[in-house]
DNA sequence: TTGAAAGCGTTACCAG
DNA sequence: CTGGTAACGCTTTCAA
């Protein structure tokens, strides 16, 4: 049945960074086959004018009830409500976002389509925060250039953008602030003000992390932080978690250890491998890196060391993933999800007028989990 | 200097569903504060009108050039290109959709708000679709009861749906056929008929997965599967990985065994430990879930079986969530992002006229990880 | 090749 | 309380 309407047998299409797929194209010539009628495309939509004609009012009238302004009789409310309910209406959407002048939407831009299975969880908090406020959620995932982002902006199709993976200076933040088009970040620059943000704690994430292992007998404890071009760009993060985590050891009279790798897999297998092989005495390991820190434990694994038997690990990670990790990688926790509710709520506020700039910067969560223990006393060098 | 600016303390906020937060609120005193000028917010929008007037043209002719329209003097186009890039246009969204009855937008309605590690990526993919044809993405997170899908459709706010989680016979579906509304599927029903789907081949890929294990010497292989009240809403990738199965079974002469559990670890663990305790000689287990699959390694763990050696696990699932497993997990490969833009893809060359209907149904691909191996011959009752 | 003008479906102001 | 009517910024005939 279904191989009778082959069209075109056997196509092949470069799927995107995968594997190549068989694809079955079955073309229907228009209009004929089977099943339902041509449809006549349900053409006409019904307008705020049928609406009144119906009613036997004005489309002002139509109009005031629709934004439930004060100034209407009970009762031509009623009459005009049931009519509506009856007739199916709808406003459309985008006559009245020009009549209004607002589109009663937000925007994410999203820096690239990379996956991480954490920086996700943003796009649902911030689409979540969105629906609970009736408003349209847009995500976007094209590069801003300079040239986008203005032209994002002048289009009108939002009226406010969350912005994510700020630097500490970041051009996008200038931009937007000069024009004074609204937006909020998740993560935050050198200088914040009268802007709201959701931000990580990387300071006292790192240092909270590093001082929970000094107190389970950790003495040597290293770093998987970012190359050197990362810290120049000044990523936000990279350069916070850095800066807590020197500043701590300092403190606490420990070396400072830091290994620079990239988001990837192979950069922090090879920044592992190359840590054991300066630091043979090293009993723990904190990661900036999520998910990717897999590699660390493989590079472990190659290693025959155990965790956390010969080394702790612990990194900035969602509940989600960090749970997949064996044994059960220990965090401090990134509630990303979380992250994306408040950034698209801010926004909203925002939006609406209540005049409150919001700085949110959670205290860091440790979670405990079985990837790190006390050092083995008996591993040579090992703490006192 | 930060600290002199806190305005109230230090307030309360329930967090989603994860830990409670400590928000720390600076007020700022409207229009005062340091830095930057109040800001004219940029109001006069450069329209259409002002480019005309700039370039001595009627408004029409901006128009026509604009949507590169062929009746234009190449001079006249020259000039007015040149105003439009000094004066800095982008036409303003809404008028442009309202005058043009199309959108450029599609939208992805997202079930629900649950995570998933796995389905995200579908929003990833979409949304490389979309912004690669230039079209606008919205994703919907909201619940699609039958009042609001007929209000988004009614809104125009977009030009076409990509609906995931289908079932086999699916409401939305037949609604938005007998609409007219344009629209594909991640997923596919019972009766596919005019409509352009891409779809995981649950029944190749079960039956793959299981002649793979039988290859290796399995004979007691269990698919953990859904609980019976998935099956009656029909849904279908529950269904047809069932169907698989037990039909594979059947042709290979071994006993289908199966476990009913939901989506969720807790779930998951008990019915793998129900599994074991019922078939002490089961040698291998297929899930249909993806990184749920986590419960099942722990509850192995939890009895001393160590996989692969005692039993062999395989599920559907992402590179990236296989990959965090120990050992990682073997797979039938789901590749979430790819169904996500190739469902956009399909979606926009339907918009914009192709009258291809589309039936995408990749083979599916097994990814041979270290979490199946032949059965132990030593093991009680294994394999001849 | 160009311009004038009529919509597109709302909102919002201003009279009555 | 209600009804005209002018925007909102753009597209699209229809004439010139």
């Amino acid at each position: 049945m279904r191989a009778a309407r082959l069209k075109y047998g056997v196509a092949f299409t470069p799927s995107l960074d995968i594997a190549c797929w068989i694809i079955k194209i079955f073309g229907i010539v228009a209009g004929s086959d089977t099943g339902h009628k041509p449809m006549a495309t349900s053409t006409h939509h019904v307008t705020i004018a049928d609406i009144a004609r119906a009613a036997s009012v004005s489309v002002s009238t139509v109009s005031r009830i629709l934004n439930n302004k004060p100034d209407v009789a009970e009762e031509t409310r009623q009459r005009v409500q049931t009519v509506i309910a009856e007739l199916g209406f709808t406003p459309h959407a985008h006559a009245q976002r020009l009549a209004a002048g607002r589109s009663r939407a937000i925007a994410l831009l999203f820096p690239d389509a990379q996956l991480s299975l954490m920086r996700e969880e943003f796009i649902l908090g911030a689409a979540k925060a969105a629906s609970d406020a009736s408003y349209a959620f847009y995500l976007i995932t094209s590069a801003p250039s300079r040239h986008q982002l203005a032209a994002l902006c002048r289009s009108a199709l939002t009226d406010g953008i969350i912005l994510m993976e700020i630097h500490l200076r970041d051009w996008r933040v200038s931009y937007l602030k000069r024009l004074g088009f609204p937006f909020v970040m998740i993560g935050r620059c050198a200088n914040n003000n009268g802007i709201s943000f959701i931000d990580m704690d990387f300071e006292r994430g790192i240092a909270q992390a590093v001082e929970h292992l000094v107190k389970l007998g950790h003495r040597k404890i290293a770093l998987l932080a970012s190359p050197d071009d990362v810290y120049e760009r000044g990523y936000g993060p990279a350069v916070r978690s850095r800066d807590g985590y020197v500043q701590t050891c300092a403190q606490l009279g420990l070396p400072a250890i830091l290994a620079p790798a990239n988001d990837t897999q192979a950069e922090l297998a090879e920044a592992t491998h190359m840590l054991l092989d300066r630091h043979p005495d090293l009993t723990a390991i904190v990661s900036m890196h999520g998910d990717t820190t897999i590699a660390v434990y493989r590079a472990l694994e190659a290693r025959n060391l155990r965790i956390p038997e010969d080394v702790s690990v612990i990194a900035f990670i969602t509940r989600r993933a960090a749970e997949l990790f064996t044994p059960p990688l220990a965090a401090i926790d990134f509630p990303a999800y979380d992250f994306g509710y408040q950034a698209g709520r801010m926004l909203i506020a925002q939006l609406q007028g209540s005049g409150n700039v919001e700085h949110i910067l959670p205290s860091p969560q440790l979670i405990l989990r079985r990837s790190i223990a006390p050092p083995r006393t008996s591993r040579p060098n090992g703490s006192a």
